[in-house]
DNA sequence: CACAAGTTTCAATAATTATTGAAACTTGTG
DNA sequence: CACAAGTTTCAATAATTATTGAAACTTGTG
């Protein structure tokens, strides 16, 4: 939609970006982050997409905008409300339904700490009781140190949870005060 | 190397795994683990094997208790040297490398921490002050409210950009204590 | 309950990423 | 400096992961 109230660009801005442009830059650059988190660059893209939207975005509006098919769109959207990242938002007398992005961005880590560790650090924890628990030989040579190198990583992941997991109940205001004051 | 001391299993530990079984179950775990987290498989697998193997292993070692090739092999030891979680061991009188891994924990941990904070979150961090200080049309409705995002994004990135740099520093004792005093 | 509008599923396919293995290269030694 | 032992490179290929798009399904409405 743009606004016809503003319909040439400024001469003397010749080089600005239009908005358009800078918010297709910053999908792009989105996208290609998260392809080091294992999220993948299309959920990662419509995510950026629905940030930088003012208004709530169809289906179709995702399709048309990310040039991806219906079924990749329905799918990818479908995964970010799994995540808690995007909402559904009806309009009144509308079938076809919409979505908005979670605009806080301490919520949206919230959201991401919540679901990485749940898929990853609590997997990986059931895994290594599981291994530690299993009956071995304590005759075997060898067998105490791989039962220290297990342990070792045992109480790391357990600390990791621990500050996870704060960090996802604390508040705004005494996170980044705690965190900063610790470090700086 | 099965020791020749402790030739027969133990027939009261008819389950019980042998230290090779526990071993190989590790291997495996952290291979899949590690899939989650944009680290490769056969990365992972050789990081774990030499965690737990007492004596320092050569690509020869790799490759066969891996079942990987020769060239796998050795890129990925290289690979593994680049990030500090490996050493070479050179043994007296031989031409052959061998390599160790480094066993503290603690120590792999800012390992990890300082080469995906420099590939992922300062990749990120120069993006963004690009995209922020690119000229824009600031009348353009919707202006403020873009650039906004962009900058609770990057305030988020500094935040967990000192975080990390703090853990990297930090003494393993005083880092332990503080975090889990904080959170717990 | 038939229809239209919209959504989801999933087998086929495309795109990406990891691995192989043979050839080229390196390095220490007689 | 020729050779042997070992290492690295990289084009070809295999394995994995993401995407398409058409068919099946769902849901609200006259």
């Amino acid at each position: 939609m743009p606004d016809p109230t503003n319909p040439t660009p400024d001469p003397s801005a010749a080089t600005a970006l239009t908005l358009e442009q800078a918010k297709a830059q910053f999908i792009h650059l989105w996208g290609a982050t998260s392809a080091s988190w294992g999220i993948n660059r299309t959920m990662a893209q419509m995510h950026a997409l629905l940030l930088v939207s003012a208004e709530a975005l169809s289906t179709e509006d995702l399709m048309t905008q990310l040039q991806i098919s219906r079924g990749n769109a329905s799918m990818t959207v479908r995964e970010l409300l799994d995540w808690g990242l995007v909402y559904k938002a009806l309009k009144p007398g509308e079938r076809r339904e919409y979505f908005v992005a979670e605009k806080d961005m301490l919520q949206v880590t919230r959201c991401i700490i919540r679901e990485r560790k749940r898929r990853e650090l609590d997997a990986m924890k059931r895994s290594l009781d599981q291994l530690a628990a299993l009956p071995g030989d304590p005759t075997e040579p060898g067998y105490r140190e791989f039962h220290r190198v297990l342990g070792d990583i045992q109480q790391l992941a357990d600390s990791a949870d621990t500050v996870l997991t704060g960090v996802m109940k604390a508040e705004k205001t005494w996170l980044i005060d705690k965190l900063l004051r610790m470090f700086t």
